[in-house]
DNA sequence: GCGTGTGAACACCTTCACAGCA
DNA sequence: TGCTGTGAAGGTGTTCACACGC
């Protein structure tokens, strides 16, 4: 049916150019080449190109692209013209850290809850820790309409599902688990552990060619 | 030339394997089929089996896999067998937070430096923060072989810059921003920000399916 | 002339579906 | 019979290369 689906990798990308375009704007330029752009996020020329087109047309040819036009169009096609307001499972160590971190626009963590009496009351990057069982208040009294969840494993899938009884629909999560979402609800996983078991592959891989490259000696790779 | 290379999809599903195999020895379980698995990781039955044929052959027709013997493939193939030490440089917010929750076996953060003089001599999950300069002597030192970047964007390139010179050649970068590794060196971003985007996009896409089939009074889309 | 927009080719990854083996 | 291992098919995302318009 719908053919102007953006594919998932495009979106991904979206945020980066939107930044590289703000670098451009504060450098005081106006336009921008698709090789510029592209070269400034980490991406290719051509593949920018055709990531735009999934919005529309926003180039001149010979020319390249009006900056604040761009980042215009591309913002609000992709939510960030308004502000997100966001809900914090889990006041521990990353949660705190994410607290108070992550609160720039156009994002904004207005509550944070966890299970711990002891850490209830306290604060969080300027929002005082309410308790697990306050969540859907907090969530109808900020608006807040995306979740992050910063438990331990165990408790995730439950904070993914007070989450979604408390109406929030887009849910980040850290735990190193697997959530099982209600349909409907979009779930991004954050997987540190995951990873640097990717980085160690990388590096195990390495290894193993340098050592190729400098057998020990007497030995041979027939 | 090699045609056994690995995808990169595939790798980062194996720590998910394995994470779901140690969870099935934990309940006593001696073998799974891909289908139990697959389940279990969020995965297909096809793709894990698919996935697995880049490694071996581990399973037994009309059985399936040994757990313990799957495990412990995939943990050799995959970096998982030996322990990693980590070098975490900036000893803020999220860094102190990764350097506390992140050190399980078989990653270990062996270091923390810090540009910041007030930082250096406090204790970080056990590590006592040491200045920037050091880095390469805490590399030698400990035989960290992944770094972490947990700076401000604007210091990660020098980081990045640092740890290569370092001898570090694996990366796992949190900084918003576009790191310019040496050849040879692998970086893995965490963009926490890109994430929140992404989910923005998507609660976008599905208020905006909401408006449509519930249209404001009058309104319609022809 | 120059850089965009895009059909077409390509590479990569996933899924199907079934032969083959315990 | 039951489930793996895998050719073949299908789908998705990327890159090429060039026509088009400023």
């Amino acid at each position: 049916m719908n053919d102007d689906v953006v594919p998932a990798a495009t979106i991904a990308r979206i945020p980066v150019y939107l930044r590289a375009l703000e670098a451009f704007a504060e450098r005081g330029l106006a336009t921008v080449s698709s090789a510029e752009l592209a070269e400034a996020s980490g991406s290719q020329p051509a593949q920018l190109r055709r990531d735009l087109t999934y919005f529309g047309t926003f180039g001149t040819r010979g020319v390249g692209y009006d900056i604040a036009l761009l980042h215009k169009s591309l913002a609000k096609h992709v939510g960030a013209t308004r502000s997100w307001s966001i809900v914090l499972v889990g006041a521990g160590n990353l949660g705190s850290a994410l607290a108070r971190q992550f609160s720039h626009p156009p994002f904004k963590v207005v509550a944070v809850v966890d299970i711990d009496p002891v850490v209830v009351g306290t604060e969080r990057g300027g929002v005082v820790v309410r308790g697990q069982a306050e969540l859907a208040d907090a969530v109808l009294e900020t608006g807040a309409s995306i979740g992050i969840i910063a438990t331990p494993a165990e408790a995730a899938d439950d904070a993914c599902r007070a989450l979604t009884d408390a109406g929030i629909a887009a849910i980040l999560n850290f735990a190193p688990t697997l959530l099982h979402p209600e349909p409907g609800v979009t779930v991004r996983n954050v997987d540190l552990a995951q990873e640097l078991q990717i980085l160690a592959f990388h590096e195990s891989q390495r290894l193993a060619a340098l050592v190729e490259d400098h057998p020990v000696e007497g030995e041979h790779h027939p």
